[in-house]
RNA sequence: GGGCUCGUAGAUCAGUGGUAGAUCAUCCCCCUGGCACGGGGAAGGCCUCGGGUUCAAAUCCCGACGAGUCCA
């Protein structure tokens, strides 16, 4: 597509934007049209202008539609209006508009519908790619005779001329195309739906090729979301129309014809997601085939409930359901609105902002920009320094000096801390921020306004945090040569103890690829090579090394600092060291998957990567240590044990059981009653409930009722009562377990209960014979 | 950024507070000349982790971790 613009301001609002006075309306951009249709070899006798309002985005304006030879070519926007619940005009969307200081032209030209105009192929598709539209047909198996590819061409044709505005349903459009071209409206659909399906999985796939080469990453959030949805439309348009060639190809195929170089990687990405769709599939299909299996049985339709919820939390559209649920011959109740219902779903968004100012940029706004020296000689720590101006605060003072060292919080890394001393006072600095050009320091004295002051930087901080930053780089710089050129970072924090980086990709990273990734940072160290600060003219940088150097953010002003450390270039602010080898060594600590498609990396540098490894070392001496074994032996005793631990507790289990045997066999220690013609033994065991239940299901196998009752954790009973017996257990638990003030419950044959009263316990046994016969009476 | 769903045997999943289950896979036995099938049996569980509620939690509540999904 192509276009042009003009910006143009009312002349009784001038200075109030950013451009004042009228470049040109309506006539000249018309006049422009014209002239550039008549460049590109139009009849200009042949072109029709349709004036037809535009509405959209909270915006609207007179619109010209350009047709040339019965096809849309243009549309020319002359946006001047906005939505205003008190406007004027009442415009076709119902809402009302009223004008703008400001009115804009926007005007978008279809390129590659002039390409299709100029070269009479049967659709727009066939004009821009022609060879993967005969790869897909061919593929496909779709074939025409000559009188069918002269009709599609006809009705491709009419197609191309629909105002989209006004379609508001395509079967109605095909049915008069049908009726245009004298054919029956079946046959025409028959003949043209698997072709536009062709069409949309070329342009699909082209969409594919621009976002994935463009280095997007599928995920669950954000932009990522968008190309998963695409790919997943089109693996499902490929299934349905039959085409039988791996994903990844088709949109290597455009890949190629747009020159991406990152070929290999968008292959992967496609692979990985066409591989994540068939396994939510799966997943879904199971899960669907259960409900429909139920709904089924009971004669009943799978409800909207079910297919909202099998939509919205698992990504199973309802066309599938239906699919599904034909087979096994269940009912689907799918809601016209059916998206409506899911968007009611999500309901209301709050958007509450809170993002309190702490500094009014107006307080410092007379005061000269600071000098910046920490980015003279970023290994100087002192510095002296006339106060311009103090302001008290509520917890301190804010300090302004002409010229500083102190680094002030940005691009990811913390504020310094330091010291700020004059012969009579030494004031605390415990943070730094930059408002406008100037810094300002907050300190815990007054050093006084006009002092002259010593400035000190806590240079083992300061010192962390230019390693942990230079760290980063390497990082950010490792990955990439390992996970692909894709890589991006979507955001990072460095501290004095550890740093983390978030990048972007598109699989989970292996403990192989950050082991990798870890020596080759830490080989970027052992180089020790300089690094390197220039300030360069933005346009120069961008033009040099692209808009890859942004990965931290894109900063303002025309003139910006470029980090190079090893081969990467960054644009930064941040301090750094002076030479990799500086860093000393770089530790990963870990990575976690914070959404779909970014993955942090944690990671210490310095001082801070040697105390990180010696707390894993004590954590894993001391557990040698407990094993008492070397740390090299640690895991395989470890398992070891492990194994030992579970084999005793399957034994301890065992010999429970023998142990309940045993003792419902004997039957010594317990007092036996006979309710009706069944002897119930109560015994009192004080043992733990797998033991309880154990020697209560002994009994019950000996056709006995069982009470048994143990104070060890508390009182607790279990009640059992053979097949057959007239007697609830539950009843006779809830009876017990309120004498030792609890409760229980359970199934008539088997209940359980107890009571923190353990003291009550004995009479509660000694009341059971006469709670059992009480029972059975009721 | 927000919402929703899920986490139980090697795999797929049941289990809505009261004795942890099914199917497949595995191993053993039987059936057969052999194989497929079939029949019988066994083994396999820190019910993701940490708190809380309760006499009692796989189950309810809170949090963490992990997986999935929808929306902006």
């Amino acid at each position: 597509m192509m276009a042009h613009h003009a910006f143009n301001a009312r002349e009784d609002v001038e200075g109030e934007y950013a451009y004042e006075g009228e470049v040109y309306w309506k006539d000249k951009t018309v006049e422009y049209c014209d002239t550039l249709l008549e460049e590109l070899g139009a009849d200009i006798e042949e072109v029709t202008y349709i004036e037809d309002p535009w509405v959209g985005g909270g915006n609207a304006g007179p619109a010209i539609e350009v047709i040339y030879k019965g096809l849309e070519l243009a549309t020319l926007v002359f946006m001047s209006m906005e939505q205003d619940e008190d406007g004027e005009y009442l415009l076709k969307d119902g809402n009302r508009y009223s004008k703008m200081d400001t009115y804009v032209v926007d005007t978008g030209y279809g390129l590659e519908r002039w390409t299709w105009m100029s070269q009479g192929t049967a659709t727009v598709y066939e004009a821009i790619y022609p060879e993967m539209i005969e790869f897909l047909r061919e593929n496909a198996g779709i074939d025409y005779t000559e009188d069918e590819e002269k009709l599609v061409h006809a009705a491709a044709r009419l197609s191309g001329n629909l105002d989209i505005d006004d379609v508001d349903d395509v079967e109605d459009a095909r049915g008069d195309i049908a009726d245009e071209l004298g054919v029956d409206v079946d046959q025409l659909r028959t003949l043209v739906e698997p072709l536009e399906q062709i069409y949309a999985i070329a342009d699909h796939c082209r969409t594919l090729a621009y976002m994935l080469g463009d280095g997007i990453v599928p995920s669950n959030v954000g932009t990522g979301y968008l190309v998963r949805m695409v790919l997943r439309r089109t693996k499902r348009l490929v299934d349905t129309v039959g085409v039988d060639a791996p994903l990844d190809e088709l949109v290597d195929m455009q890949a190629d014809r747009l020159g991406y170089q990152n070929r290999d990687t968008i292959r992967d990405v496609v692979r990985t997601e066409v591989e994540k769709y068939r396994e939510t599939l799966e997943r879904g299909t199971r899960r669907v085939e259960q409900l429909a299996e139920e709904y089924a049985r009971e004669g009943e339709p799978i409800p909207t409930e079910e297919l909202v919820e099998l939509y919205d939390s698992h990504g199973i559209q309802p066309d599938t359901v239906e699919e599904i649920a034909e087979e096994y011959e269940a009912g689907v109740d799918v809601p016209d609105d059916f998206y409506a219902v899911v968007a009611r779903r999500h309901g209301q968004e709050s958007d509450d902002e809170d993002d309190a100012e702490d500094l009014a940029p107006d307080d410092f706004a007379d005061l000269p920009g600071t000098d910046r020296l920490y980015y003279e000689d970023q290994n100087r720590m002192e510095f002296e320094a006339v106060v311009l101006d103090v302001s008290e605060r509520d917890d301190g003072y804010d300090v302004v000096l002409d010229q500083t060292m102190f680094y002030p919080e940005g691009g990811g890394q913390p504020a310094d801390h330091g010291t700020l001393s004059t012969d009579d006072v030494t004031a605390d600095v415990t943070d730094v921020q930059q408002v406008g050009d100037v810094i300002v320091h907050h300190a815990d004295e007054d050093p006084g306004k006009g002092e002259f002051v010593r400035g000190q930087v806590d240079s083992r901080r300061r010192r962390q945090h230019m390693r942990h930053h230079t760290a980063t780089h390497l990082v950010s710089h490792a990955a990439r040569q390992i996970l692909g050129d894709h890589i991006r970072q979507a955001g990072a924090q460095k501290s004095t103890d550890s740093a983390r980086i978030d990048l972007k990709h598109y699989e989970s990273v292996s403990r192989e690829q950050v082991e990798e990734i870890e020596r080759l940072a830490n080989e970027y160290v052992m180089q020790n090579v300089p690094v390197e600060q220039e300030w360069v003219d933005r346009n120069e940088a961008e033009a040099e090394y692209g808009f890859d150097i942004y990965q931290g953010g894109v900063p303002e002003g025309t003139q910006i600092r470029l980090i190079h450390a090893e081969e990467d270039t960054q644009a930064c602010g941040g301090t750094h060291v002076s030479r990799t080898g500086d860093i000393g060594s770089i530790k990963i600590l870990g990575t976690e998957r914070v959404q779909d498609g970014v993955i942090r990396f944690t990671y210490a540098a310095g001082d801070a990567a040697v105390e990180a490894t010696q707390r894993t070392e004590n954590a894993l001496l001391e557990a040698a240590e407990i094993l008492d074994v070397t740390p090299q032996d640690v895991p395989e005793t470890a398992k070891r044990f492990f194994d030992e631990w579970k084999e005793r507790g399957k034994r301890v289990d065992e010999l429970k059981e023998e142990l309940a045997a045993a003792r419902a066999g004997g039957s010594g220690d317990g007092e036996e009653v006979e309710i009706d013609s069944t002897t119930a033994v109560i015994q009192r065991l004080d043992a733990d409930m797998d033991e309880l239940r154990a020697t209560a299901n002994a009994l019950v196998e000996d056709g006995k009722i069982a009470v048994v009752g143990s104070g060890a954790e508390g009182a607790q009973f279990v009640v059992a009562v053979p097949d057959g017996v007239a007697v609830d257990a539950g009843d006779v638990v809830g009876e017990l377990a309120s004498r030792v003030g609890g409760g229980g419950g359970g199934p008539p044959d088997f209940a359980q209960g107890g009571g923190p009263d353990s003291e009550a316990l004995e009479a509660a046994l000694e009341a059971a014979p006469d709670i059992l016969k009480q029972v059975r009476n009721a």
